[in-house]
RNA sequence: GCAGCCGGGCGGUCUGUCGCUGGCGGUUCGCAAGAGCCGAAAGAGGAAAGUCCGGGCAGCACAGGGCAUCCCACUUCCUAAUGUAGAAGCAGUCCGUAAGGGUUGAGUAAUGCAGAAGAAAAUAACAACAGCUUCGGCUGAAAUGGUGAGAAGGUGAGGUAAGAGCUCACCAGCGGCAUGGUGACAUGCCGGCUGUGCAUCUUGGGAGCUGCAAGUUCAUGUAAACCACCCGAGAGAGGGUAGCCCGCCCGAGUUGACGAAGGUCUGAGCAGCAAUGCAACAAGGCCGGGUCUCAUGCGGUGGAGGGUAGAACGCUAGAGCCAUGGGGUGACUCAUGGAGUAGAUAAAUGACAGACACGCUCUUCGGAGUGUACAGAACCCGGCUUAUAGCCCGACUGCUUUC
RNA sequence: CGGGAUGUAGUACAGUUGGUAGUAUACUUGGUUUGGGACCAAGGGGUCGCACGUUCGAGUCGUGUCAUCCCGA
């Protein structure tokens, strides 16, 4: 079940989403998505399985997209690229002691299509993968 | 056949792979709450939209009546619904060759207003007209001209010095009668002779406020917070008396002059047997008030806040939907029968690939290309309005062709 | 999702009972000054968000529509 998306893995609670924009965190651009992502230290204990290892928030602005129908349309585009793509996340993920948020922001006015989301999902998430990396190794050095 | 108009209906289908949401069944872990996994079904609309109305539901408020305020207003009917809602009509007006469509609609007794223009916006008379004239004007009349949205019913004929509903015919309006209609009204006859719009007003009817983020429950927690009252224990200035008095306590109340102020002067007054001392932001007096107050408590009740952003209920079977039959022009209604899990909460209903269907264009008739709208539930219903590719059914209108 | 408000000159705002659209500032021209600013005088600039209706006449009244903003556990 690799390609799979719960609702644990969607950041609900209020204090984080206000931390994650307060600033100072980590954000780049893949047009046509903005992405904001802040690690954050694992809760609970080892043993805790069910906690994942990345939590993610879409956001469409009213401003681009004036109807709902859209609005839904780009979110579900959103989701379902990274879904299909996390697990180059993940792979990074695997075995560091901290957990990542990461906010998904719509920046385009027009409706594209899934294979360029896809592709500038793919393109963002290799990137993070690899500044994950070359953060941790200074500290163990 | 083409174009149009009205009413009603539909508004893509199927397969595969990977997902999402809530419930159901099974299973693993767990004392339980619950969590994970597996399975087969279910999962956006005609407008879900705008929020223009109405109702259910919920909380708060509330003796009864009147006035004020606000809303509504052709007729009859329908409904849970009181309405610039709906149905079927009526009348006026505008658009269209027409089928039709838009829009307006209680009453006018009284009072007020009507800019600019115009002589005059309501007790009419500027020019022009007619008669008389002492040529200053007087009298008559309201057809003609100009202004205006509106000028004292309109058109024509008779009539007259000139004119005039002065008289007549037709038309519009008003009143009365008759007939038809449940009714708004329509038609006919008769009568006298008639200005427009708006507001106040009058008449009749209606209206408590807020909205599911309503409202209810649980958890976490500042917190033994704060304020008021009550209660319990404790401490101390009370005593005498029939009223009341004394003592004590409280007061930002009152009690000089000069000066901006620091201050200086006076000594009102007070204490004391007296010397003397104190003395004007003070003491003391006068006046007013109190005689129970203070401190304290894991105590109780109430009040008014701040913070947290978690869970559950409300939350989907409802004035509901479909079919057949009866009633009604219709909105709608009655009877019988039937089917029936969308319920999210940083918010599911999706992505990709392929096939089909339908429309349009091209065509070598094999096919190829291209398009498939408007738009996404958030407590639930009824109505309205707005957006909408394409298609189907029925009634009707115009033009054309054939019989 | 529910409730409410506002659209007027480049900008910020007035405009009660329907009757010639205004104020401040900015802009243009002229004056004043050696020059500039300030000051004085004159002037231009408006689809009253858009469409339809009511009315003789709509910024104002009614309906629809578009945009912006605020409030609500």
């Amino acid at each position: 079940m690799p390609y799979a998306l719960t609702k644990s893995e969607r950041l609900t609670s209020q204090l984080v989403i206000e931390k994650i924009f307060a600033g100072g965190n980590a954000s780049m651009a893949a047009f046509p998505l903005r992405i904001v992502y802040m690690q954050m230290e694992k809760q609970g204990g080892e043993d805790v399985t069910g906690e994942p290892l990345a939590s993610i928030l879409v956001s469409v602005p009213k401003k681009r997209f004036r109807h709902a129908v859209d609005r839904n349309r780009m979110k579900r585009l959103i989701r379902e690229a990274y879904r299909l793509n996390k697990h180059i996340l993940w792979d990074a993920l695997e075995g560091k002691d901290f957990r990542l948020a990461l906010a998904f922001v719509c920046i385009t006015d027009t409706l594209p299509t899934f294979y360029t989301v896809n592709k500038s999902m793919k393109k963002a998430l290799t990137r993070i993968a690899e500044r994950i990396c070359v953060n941790d190794n200074p500290d163990k050095l």
